[in-house]
DNA sequence: ATGAAAGCGCTAACAG
DNA sequence: CTGTTAGCGCTTTCAT
């Protein structure tokens, strides 16, 4: 015997299927007597009654099913943000379809009609870039999306760690500690999320009193080690800082892997502050001083805010604390 | 205008929805003519025809879902294992599922519930102790299943690294080096991994003309830097080897940071090798001697298992092999 | 090889 | 409040 439908339960109960259905969903109650009601609850508990997802989700159009687009998981800052989303919507009832866009937008743009495909009823995105069209299309769509730290000008709902703050206490973190030349080794241009980052370092660094200079700042193709290491390397040939505030703490390990490389000491010769505080940057030698990111805060907050989308249409921005943490990477300037 | 459906498709190449079902099936190649074949799909890419899921698993009794438990994705080892699952399993029209154990067996079980009521085709599980009831029962009910790394004597399907073999190797490794005195820091009891670690371990050892000596094997009570921190220190107050084989790279960065809390160095005083490789190990100073285990391809492998199954129930055991990575943390024993 | 038609399980709209 | 009916999008059987 396979599993019981909803036919089985109306007939067992003794009423229509139509009937059954009202009393069994709990948005209805109130349409159905409680005799009914209680009837049919009855009889589906007895029979084991299951609801098949396939035939609610054909005809309402809605599949208690989130599409989560990343850029890889394999960056050690996204786990943590995962877990977040996954929890955050699995205590509601929904699940996360988790895909991971490698930053390429044809395989993100893919992935979206994949998703879509599924009945999504929502998207949490992480993977966007300033100009992105697939995302835009899926905004103009009235989909509901919540995009997480790296943002739009057209989206209503987003999370993001709160990075000029971030920014101002690493860099406030340095000067106090007696740098006067600090270099920035940023991410990709097209993210919102470098752009944050490099706008709060200009700023601070002016704030503080140094002069600005452009040879300081040098872009790495991507948030990953080795476009780290060229772009600090680049860098270097050309200036000498005493400090460096990288992108993330990806870009920040290149930083170890070049000054390591040149025989120079960390932080004795230069110290280096990184972004994000991923898993294990505190076993790195020397252990890493960044920016510690909320990272599953962040992920329940997207979860909770697309639900809230879904539910009532509801959308805001969300801005989440960060905090500077300081370890072995950074000490004071050498004496020239 | 909202997402085309197949009658749409049918519409566009002149042909009844049926046809252009057929047409767009891989498996029902032959039943249409070339000629139909190519206009149905030309039209179909023309108007970004995606298949509604929803509509096709009403119709075919299947969700195209896969349920995925892992322990926790915050251990670097799972991503990569996760993003070759879920790259395997799209590549076929399926989606995984992707739930965090946190190794408790309530969570366990009640995570095998919620996945269940969501008619997911079939589970790949990489959470499962050696003794597990909620698995078991998963396993009795015929549902189709593949184990990861974690094995069960009642399972059909697996998919693991070959373990042993790379545990043998890093021992003659040391053995070659020149190491007399080699201790094993091993992982919960309660997993199988660690069995066939250990055993390995205590095979090699002898194999190599060692005494045997069990106070240089300590048990962690979690594969997690912390844990594999105190397991080491207990070990080091009994016995003082050369080397250590840690049960994963989690537990490896446990026997640096109590190396560097003892003033010892790596590798001059103390070899360790750690266990999967997994990302930034290879960033660790010094740079971490390890067991390379296909993360990526056992991801691919177990979706490519579990999907065969399905289709036709075959199910077999999969030993993917290993390489030991040589770093810097291992190097000759200390003259005494 | 293709067209026609039925139906997977469910719920929303409409009557009564 | 409940029965009736229709149909979500797809695949598959049955004819032709």
């Amino acid at each position: 015997m396979s599993k019981p439908t909803i036919q089985d339960v109306a007939r067992a109960a003794g009423v229509h299927p139509g009937t059954a259905s009202r009393a069994l969903n709990p948005g209805l109650t109130g349409r159905t007597t409680p005799e009914t009601t209680r009837r049919v609850r009855e009889a589906a508990t007895r029979l084991g009654y299951v609801p098949d997802q396939s035939g609610r989700n054909l005809r309402t159009r809605r599949s208690h099913t989130i599409g989560v687009l990343i850029p890889d998981l394999g960056n050690p800052v996204f786990p943590p943000i995962v877990r977040g989303i996954e929890d955050g919507l699995r205590d509601a009832g929904y699940e996360a379809l988790i895909a991971n866009t490698d930053d390429s937008p044809e395989r993100e743009d893919q992935l979206i009609r994949v998703l879509t495909a599924r009945n999504c009823d929502g998207f949490i995105i992480a993977s966007s870039r300033r100009d992105d069209p697939a995302v835009a299309a899926l905004l103009d769509s009235k989909m509901p999306v919540v995009l997480v730290n790296r943002l739009m000008d057209t989206v209503t709902a987003s999370v993001a760690s709160d990075d000029a703050t971030g920014m101002r206490a690493a860099v406030n973190h340095l000067v106090g500690l007696g740098h006067r030349t600090i270099a920035h080794v940023t991410g990709p241009n097209t993210l919102s999320m470098t752009q944050v980052r490099r706008a709060a370092f200009e700023e601070a660094v002016a704030a503080a009193g140094l002069a600005a200079d452009p040879g300081l700042i040098e872009t790495a193709a991507r948030y990953a080690v080795d476009e780290g290491h060229h772009a600090f390397s680049r860098l270097l040939d050309r200036r000498a800082p005493t400090a460096v505030i990288a992108g993330n703490d990806m870009i920040a390990i290149g930083c170890y892997t070049v000054l390591r490389g040149r025989g120079l000491r960390c932080p004795e010769d230069v110290s280096v502050v990184g972004f994000n505080d991923m898993p294990l940057s505190g076993f790195l030698d020397p252990a890493l001083t960044t920016v510690a990111i909320p990272q599953n805060d962040i992920g329940t907050a997207a979860a909770q805010l697309i639900l809230e989308m879904i539910a009532d249409g509801r959308s805001l921005h969300r801005l989440l604390p960060v905090s500077l943490v300081v370890r072995g990477s950074t000490g004071p300037p050498p004496v020239r």
